[in-house]
DNA sequence: TCTTTTTGATAAAACCTTTTATCTCCTATA
DNA sequence: TATAGGAGATAAAAGGTTTTATCAAAAAGA
């Protein structure tokens, strides 16, 4: 059903059947420059009837300017990614600005190549965006000379970053449990070496003060189990709460206490973080949890290099974007 | 640390530095036409230490090729679009083709946006992905005139798709089973609407003879809930193994199971379709289950299209990948 | 009526490559 | 020696747009 080949159309075509020269037609379609508001619309119209639509690659060469830019990210199956991609997509699109993907793989040798690729279209801008906040970027992306913004990871000291706020989230998830009463509330998160677990840890101890006690492991639901076996074997007080680093730990934790008999959220209160449905929706009770809204990450990234990408002026450092809890049934 | 602005290299300087004109240096970079060997030699030597990029706004301009294909999809947070589009970038990144990532979040509006940016950007084809084989484009894709690919979507009778062969992952699954020793073999599976979860069961049941059961619902955890409680509420033989139509639902399959004292994989093998880490490796016991290979998919629909466009005829039609088997401990 | 502004339109340059058609040497052949 | 052919290099055109400088005509001012 494709049409064989048609020639695009071009400005001149469209001046040719405006009888107007190109520059006139130029003018006209741009509405800049001097033109009569009959011509203007009779160009209109006539560029209408043709189908015409202007050669990014022409427009692009001459204003210096490719009305695109490119996300570079490491991970490939990106939980994180790709509600930012999307994010970051939904604005841009508005503006008349296309974004390429380039999944890095953490290959070096990748990206350099998607790095250079993305030099060569004359980008106007790179996002940067990472599996893990303390997570920086090739070294090249560096010293380029075009704007870049780091969405989910980290950016050199005079950069413009987005990060959710890890401290805020937690304090939200922990006065969430503590407006429902419980005051024994224990967190089980993930590495230590990650920061983004540091930094909720830390927000959680000075709210749960001096008995509040964080068990760092991994980010496996594996890990959620295990942990729990642990508090459960040992004597003394037990929690009346967990506040868990991701949302998968959280499934193991609601999987093994309830292999204990254990009743959520009457007996233990559990609190999630991350709300990836596919698991916060089927836990049984469905999980309440803390969103990071990757999304509207998504949208301050695409706001922020569109503004760099115009010259604009930002203010360098990490903005940090507020979390929201999501109430289900676990807590 | 960004370099403030420096002018970047055009082929004229390369032409100056080297000493020799244009056309010289476009020829030896390019390695074609007539060039003495020593000086193709100094001009890529030259070029280099400018550390020149030919910009491709300006070739693209000229050679009507702009190397970048479109990629469309229907969704956002994709667990099926991004591990292909991650194949599909794999494959044209070596080709220096880059991909523009277009989520058109089931919105026609946003479809034909996005659309017409790819169009104005000259890209040399699009491939348009979705979130089941049965659906397809935007109408206005079709009537285009420029290569369109298909991949994990329905195009027109004339088109080449990639699909997964839903067919022979069924059947890879049965025989599995069978080789387990299983004979009352159950299959749970997702919306009878979907295309594919038709072609399984209908390829279930091929193997498994009148005996097959298929119990269709829908795509959750949930539904592997109640499937179980309504198979073992009613009287008669229990079904020694479970074949199910994704892993969410297996995952639900196996906890109502364990829930019910039964045993896996001695008193009954399950197994899963998708093969999504996140789920198949944190049952317990870890699920076995059919992989997609949609990496792959993505590798085959790049290459596809990269054929396209650069005028190559493929055959039209549906072209069905094989699924594998990734044996864990459910079955 | 003559000069000055303003309005509207245009030709041409520019952006950076690739490619075609020429041009100049040089070597080999008659 | 004269000529044909080939190697190596180049000037110039082309691609589609934006923008600057220029120009003509109409309107305004003196």
């Amino acid at each position: 059903m494709t049409s064989p080949e048609e020639k695009r159309r071009t400005i001149r075509d469209v001046a040719k059947a405006a009888g107007v020269s190109i520059s006139t037609a130029s003018n006209a379609l741009n509405g800049i420059g001097r033109t009569n508001a009959e011509t203007r619309e009779k160009v209109k119209r006539v560029a209408d009837e043709l189908g015409f639509r202007p050669n990014a690659l022409a427009r692009g060469l001459l204003t210096k300017r490719s009305h695109a830019i490119g996300m570079l990210t490491n991970d490939t199956y990106g939980r994180l990614t790709l509600p930012m991609a999307a994010g970051v997509s939904e604005i841009l699109v508005d503006h008349g600005v296309s974004l390429f993907l380039c999944a890095t793989n953490n290959d070096p040798r990748l990206a350099k190549l998607h790095l250079d690729a993305l030099l060569d279209r004359q980008v106007d801008g790179i996002i940067f965006t990472a599996t893990r906040i303390d997570l920086g970027p090739p070294p090249e992306l560096l010293k380029l000379g075009i704007p870049v913004i780091y969405a989910f990871a980290q950016g050199p000291a005079d950069s413009v970053s987005f990060h959710p706020d890890d401290a805020q989230g937690a304090r939200i998830a922990v006065q969430h449990l503590r407006a429902l009463g419980r005051s024994r509330i224990l967190h089980i998160t993930g590495e230590q070496d990650y920061l983004a677990a540091r930094i909720r840890a830390d927000a959680y101890r000075e709210l749960a003060g001096p008995s509040g006690q964080v068990m760092f492991g991994d980010w496996s639901e594996e890990w959620g189990h295990s942990a729990i076996d642990a508090v459960y074997s040992q004597s003394g007080p037990k929690p009346d709460a967990i506040f868990c680093g991701s949302d998968e730990i959280a499934r193991g934790v609601i999987d093994a206490l309830r292999d204990r008999g254990v009743s959520i959220p009457d007996d233990v209160a559990v609190l999630g973080f991350d709300n990836w449905e596919v698991i916060s929706k089927q836990t049984r009770p469905p999980l309440t949890t803390i969103d990071m809204e990757l999304k509207e990450l998504g949208h301050r990234a695409g706001l922020a290099i569109l503004g760099l990408s115009r010259r604009e002026k930002l203010e360098p450092g990490i903005v940090r974007l507020p979390c929201s809890l999501v109430a289900r049934g676990s807590a």
